[in-house]
DNA sequence: GAGTGGTCTAGACCACATC
DNA sequence: ATGTGGTCTAGACCACTCA
């Protein structure tokens, strides 16, 4: 009988396993370091270095005090950032959503060339985003079913503003990652009449692919709005 | 006589100070972790998590086997992140620059209002940056005297194509951090001009703050380019 | 092989959150 | 008061680098 002692690193790998597998479920907590140590026959530091890391994964959110929990996601606030809207204002502006239309389509080249995924339908929810009343981005979204299935019930008043926490609320799926890519270019017809602007306007696209705890892509999003509203702040490290 | 014991945030700042002081000089080897903790009377333990929280911010420098060092700093690539040029193309390209002018010039407040800076004079250098010949960007770059002020015996010739490495090596000036901004607007017509393109064009405007070890300003750049070959990716957590 | 940082242990005690 | 995570200790041993 072989006794092999593991070290922080496989344990972080067996902590993520629990959390993929949906053993530990998101927005709970998990046991305590001291009985994971016991568990697992580890000193409590070692323990404590394997949850740092998925931690700083944002996979796991520590709080002092309380319980570690596996994380339920970012809050979705995150594409607006690109955009100068009420740059002074200290009060807290409330971003708006409205969705347009909700179908089910097959998934095209592209999309399947990004995401790699294997589904054969896609859910594609168009929506505006709004600050003020004054709409900001156009979005089309792509969901994979039947992950998001839950969703197909919903009628376009029944969306929230964030659709972050809602996919965590109703699909138990929490967004902790994404990608984006942000290009310039002149907005077609189409896009234009969306923001009421007009067909040549200067725009800018971002296009992003949102992960969830597991690292796999779970979203694929592409929004465009007023290049000349776009402000992105950008630490270099 | 009372004997304090130092917790790892009071020596981060204790070590963060020999790096500003210049106790320890950039690009040097710092004593090893256990000289340090008999020094300080602290278990080696806390002294690494004080020279890891140092490590975290890129002020120092680890490197298994080898002595811990004081980072010299970004290589100075990262403004060319933004653009599309050969994304395809495996082999390294490298990046060149043409230094147009360099004068001394008094600071315009909107500089001032940004940076802080209390200098009465500044080193403002044009300059073009090219990739396989093709002027990609243009550049305008403040730096602040008398700090730098071994660049000014410098002729254009001189300069080397990256600037921070060259600030870190003449200067003892390490950038290991930068804000940039990025916002689109149609070129002026000394902008269009530099890059070849039409006056009205549309153009990515990115400017710059980038500071040292210490967390000081140390220069002001503003760069202009083509939008149509504007591209970012950035990551959400 | 000597010197460096990286991992791990088995404890002690502190600080925060909750009841 | 109890349970949680955060800090610290004083060692042991491993892994990497370089002369």
């Amino acid at each position: 009988m072989t006794k092999t002692t593991l070290g922080y690193q496989s344990l972080a790998a067996i902590l993520r396993a629990k959390v993929v597998s949906g053993e530990w479920r998101i927005g709970k907590a998990i046991p305590s370091e001291a009985s994971l140590a016991k568990k697992f026959s580890v000193a409590v530091g070692t323990i404590r270095q394997a949850i740092a890391e998925l931690a700083e994964d944002g996979v796991l959110i520590k709080h002092h005090g309380k319980s570690t929990a596996v994380s339920s996601g970012l809050n979705g606030q995150s594409m607006l950032r690109f955009f100068r809207y009420q740059l002074e204002g200290q009060k807290q502006i409330l971003p708006q959503a409205k969705v347009l239309d909700i179908k089910q389509v097959t998934p095209d080249r592209d999309i399947v060339k990004l995401t790699g995924w294997k589904s054969k339908s896609l859910l594609k929810i168009h929506r505006i985003r709004l600050i003020n009343g004054q709409p900001l981005l156009y979005e089309i979204i792509y969901l994979p079913l039947p992950q998001f299935k839950k969703l197909m019930q919903f009628k376009s008043k029944d969306f929230d503003d964030l659709f972050y926490p809602m996919y965590a609320k109703v699909c138990e799926i929490a967004v902790i990652k994404a990608k984006d890519q942000v290009s310039f270019e002149l907005m077609k017809k189409t896009d234009a009449k969306m923001l009421s602007m007009k067909e040549g306007h200067p725009g800018v696209r971002v296009t992003r692919i949102a992960f969830d705890l597991t690292g796999k892509p779970v979203e694929y999003r592409s929004s465009i709005g007023d290049a000349m509203e776009f402000r992105y702040a950008a630490e270099v490290h």
